[in-house]
DNA sequence: ATACATACC
DNA sequence: TACTGGTATGTAT
């Protein structure tokens, strides 16, 4: 039977005839026991026929034309071409694999639906039943209760009262929300300084060095209490409304026994003590984590969930498997847990492509790596790369500054164009207003306008001058409008939206003539940075007048609309197409593995650094270097530098071929980006240990190298040469690498199961937490356990807090129903055996008791199949 | 540079 | 009655 139309468009994958764009999510929510069907069908009834519903088909279409596409394409590809394409991803897939950085302890936070968790706090009345945050056309939140019948974020509230006649929807109230993520910002960052918000309830922080400076603290230091005191929580509370304050004083001793399993070890390591009781928490990651959620829900009554992995994507995964069953638990990574393609970046339309292909889960991903290599662009097939292979950023990329700044809005239908620049000039003033906070001028202005029928039009002007003033901004929105309105074929325009966009800031970029120091030597370009600024700023007219003799120098000398009006006599300048000659860009693109490996050039250097305040020295490399005797660049070990293009993006594919951006034509060598010399190996993996040691040397200081096996004695000059030793030692390194689950060069293969590699994760963590800590004695005392009550014959403060966590464990075991009778007889432990033992021995044993004491472990085995 | 699409919360 | 708003980034032209 022909199908009549594009409406009827049937999906195999889903089995229905309904929109797999507007279909229910139910992977990520714990919604197991729900009526799929039945809320689809519900969702689908209520869209049908809407003008939204009409441009949904219309978009899902356009996805179908790309799979269409994209399945021709596939068609075609041959079998050669399919085998070239393997062999290039298992050498690309093994050189990921040995970048594999397992040393860094990585948590993301994320409150419980956040929002409605806290209208709930606040308001008992909502506390049994189901609600949302939001308004009758959207939802922002769904509480656990409203979950249940299919309502959650990014519904619109008429549809979800479908599902849920009973729910309730409370309007959002973003300043209170905006107070409690300042609340627990507050205690992220005694984790991690420089821990990065993605959201007002989301974050990721780097407990590596949270956890080494824990190893020698007090079990003081690590001992919170239930009621925090009563002064502190006056004043933090104080903001809130006066009737929940005795709802704050009720509530926070039951909430254990609400959530069992969010601290399985109360009973035990919990005491009562004068005015309330108080926790203590281990050394470990797994207890800094439960601390700090513990400390999050004492001071805000809101519950936090937690993953803890080697990288920021592993980390989400685990924190994201919380949500189920509202267990506020957290999850450390034992195996590599993904079960959906849907992971972050892979949206709905990724997952319907990758559907197509027959892709469902991470490790067919994996398996059909050559094939998406082939169908995908590079940055797409490169990132399901590392999805598949468990990688993601093993630091946490500094707060990066704002690249646009923008107002919308969504009214009813808006057609006379009276209105539509009223309005127009109403977003303008707004924008211009949020721009004046943050100090911002900007050259492009963006106009967004959605029709009616949710049709959406940008339209955007880049000026040769910055904008930042409600009449500059307007003077250019009001242009873009006016041409949209007069070009509306039947005649007039009819809005449901619209945005306004600053974007191209130039204000602060300020500081980087400072940061280019060591690239602007090595490029040994002729403009001299200084110069050309004071000459542009005496001259602004030359900006615009002669771009090729700006180019890159433009960057902080874009003349200000006034300087503009003064120059030109108009109010804004409209850059001129096909003169920037030069587009030479500051720093190349860099594919993901070379700015995974310049990252890592980063943190070595930055932790061989003594720079105290985190300013790691950050070596700027560039290959791009034309002359062949240079000498050797000491960086300042003051000096942030970007790094610039290390390897260039054909290197990667084929290891032995010339690294095109390195030394020009020379074939059989590679340069060193830091001492310049040419190093005799073509083996990628040779030139980075040699420019790791180069690094360390110049971040060294002489009287520091306390290494014993350092070639500190040797110049470099010497060291450049004996590159070929390091290639000996690589047979060695091979077998260290397997011991440590990390499969050596060559050997790797995408059919094989990556859970082996990130299995070893958890060993990983266990030496993080057994790294021979710093001592810190409290002589002649003896240390009671605040877990066992029992007296400690030790007064190594290393040795005793390692008891107190053994304890920790054990009595988490003890509250599971597992070993009873080690939880009664606590580890009595002496130096020798704690630190001796548990050091050499832990990597090969498995983790198993922590692991299951911090709760359920997610563990799939059924994954990789 | 511009327009549009995708993604995330 | 009724399907967001803010930011970043990728892709195509």
């Amino acid at each position: 039977m022909k199908m009549d139309k594009s409406k009827n468009i049937s999906y195999k994958s889903k089995g229905e005839g309904f929109l797999s764009r507007m279909a229910l999510n139910d992977h990520k929510a714990g919604m197991e026991g729900l009526d799929r069907d039945k809320i689809n069908q519900i969702i689908m009834d209520a869209s049908k026929g809407s003008r939204f519903y009409e441009n949904e088909l219309k978009r899902e279409q356009q996805v179908n034309q790309r799979i269409e596409k994209m399945m021709l394409q596939k068609a075609q590809i041959t079998e050669p071409q399919l085998k070239k394409a393997q062999a290039q991803v298992e050498k690309m897939a093994s050189m990921l694999e040995q970048s594999r950085d397992l040393s860094r302890l990585i948590v993301h936070v994320d409150m419980d639906a956040f929002y409605a968790a806290v209208e709930m706090r606040d308001c008992p009345e909502l506390k049994d039943k189901p609600m949302a945050v939001g308004s009758m056309s959207m939802l922002s939140t769904s509480n656990y209760d409203a979950r249940k019948y299919g309502v959650r974020a990014a519904m619109p509230g008429f549809i979800a009262k479908k599902l849920c006649p009973d729910l309730v929807i409370v309007p959002p109230n973003f300043d209170k929300y905006r107070a409690v993520s300042n609340e627990i910002r507050e205690i992220f960052a005694d984790y991690d300084p420089h821990f990065q918000p993605v959201s007002l309830d989301e974050a990721y922080l780097d407990f590596t060095d949270h956890v080494n400076h824990r190893q020698s603290w007090l079990v003081s230091s690590r001992t919170h209490y239930y009621h925090a005191s009563s002064a502190a929580r006056g004043e933090e509370k104080s903001e809130l409304p006066k009737e929940t304050l005795p709802e704050v004083q009720d509530l926070s001793p039951v909430l254990f026994e609400d959530s069992p399993s969010s601290s399985p070890g109360l009973s035990a390591s919990g005491a009562v003590v004068a005015g309330g009781v108080y926790e203590v928490f281990g050394i470990s990651v797994e207890e800094a984590v439960r601390e700090m959620r513990f400390r999050i829900e004492q001071k805000t009554v809101l519950t936090a969930s937690a993953g803890i992995a080697p990288n920021m994507m592993l980390a989400k995964v685990c924190s994201d498997k919380n949500k189920p069953n509202v267990r506020k638990v957290q999850y450390t990574l034992l195996k590599l847990i993904y079960k959906q393609s849907l992971v972050s970046g892979i949206g709905k339309v990724s997952e319907k492509m990758l559907n197509a292909l027959g892709i469902s889960s991470c490790s067919h991903l994996g398996q059909r790596m050559a094939l998406l290599s082939l169908l995908f662009s590079e940055t797409a097939w490169h990132h399901f790369m590392q999805v598949s292979l468990g990688l993601g950023s093993t630091y946490i990329p500094r707060h990066e500054e704002r690249k646009s700044m923008s107002t919308e809005r969504t009214f009813k239908e808006l057609s006379k164009a009276e209105d539509q620049f009223s309005l127009c000039r109403e977003l303008c003033e707004e924008l211009a207003e949020n721009m004046k906070t943050e100090d911002l001028k900007g050259k492009t202005v963006t106009l967004k306008l959605k029709k009616v029928n949710f049709e959406v039009k940008t339209r955007s002007l880049t000026l040769t001058c910055t904008v930042a003033t409600v009449d500059e901004i307007f003077a250019v929105a009001k242009d873009l409008l006016k041409t949209e309105i007069e070009n509306e074929s039947p005649q007039p325009l009819r809005l449901r939206l619209m945005g306004v966009r600053i974007s191209a800031f130039v204000s602060s970029d300020d500081k980087k003539p400072l940061q280019r120091s060591i690239v602007g030597f090595l490029r040994q370009e002729k403009t001299d940075c200084s110069v050309s600024i004071q000459e542009t700023h005496k001259n602004p007219q030359k900006e615009y007048l002669s771009h090729h003799t700006v180019q890159t120098v433009t960057l902080n000398c874009h003349p200000t609309m006034q300087q503009c009006q003064k120059e030109k006599g108009v109010p804004w300048q409209i850059k001129k197409k096909g003169l920037g000659g030069d587009q030479t860009s500051e720093e190349p693109q860099q594919s993901f593995f070379q700015r995974a490996y310049a990252r890592r050039l980063e943190r070595q250097a930055a932790s061989s650094s003594t720079d105290e305040e985190g300013n790691g020295v950050n070596v700027s490399v560039n290959t791009c270097i034309g002359s062949s005797d240079q000498k050797c660049v000491e960086p300042s070990s003051n000096t942030r530098n970007s790094i610039s293009s290390y390897l260039s993006e054909k290197d990667f594919g084929e290891a032995h071929a010339s690294t095109s951006g390195c030394g020009g034509t020379e074939s059989e060598s590679l340069r060193c980006p830091v001492c310049f010399r040419r190093v005799e190996t073509t083996n990628l993996n040779i030139l980075n240990r040699h420019i790791d040691k180069c690094l360390s040397k110049f971040s060294r200081k002489p009287h520091q190298s306390t290494d014993p096996d350092s070639e500190s004695d040797l110049d470099l000059e010497n060291e450049c040469k004996v590159v070929h030793k390091w290639r000996e030692e690589e047979a060695k390194d091979s077998e260290e690498l397997e011991l440590s689950g990390v499969r050596p060069h060559g050997q790797h293969s995408l059919k094989n199961d990556p859970t082996q590699a990130v299995s070893s994760i958890s060993a990983d963590n266990a030496t993080v937490t057994l790294e021979q800590p710093q001592l810190c004695n409290d002589k002649g005392h003896s240390l009671i356990c605040p877990v066992c009550q029992l007296t400690q014959e030790t007064d190594d403060l290393t040795v005793f807090n390692h008891h107190v966590d053994l304890c920790l464990n054990q009595e988490v075991l003890h509250e599971l129903g597992g070993n009873t009778s080690s939880a009664i007889n606590p580890p009595s432990v002496t130096k020798s055996k704690a630190i001796g033992e548990r050091v050499k021995d832990s990597p090969p044993s498995p983790p198993s008791k922590r692991a299951k004491g911090i709760g359920p472990c997610y563990t799939i085995d059924r994954f990789f199949r």
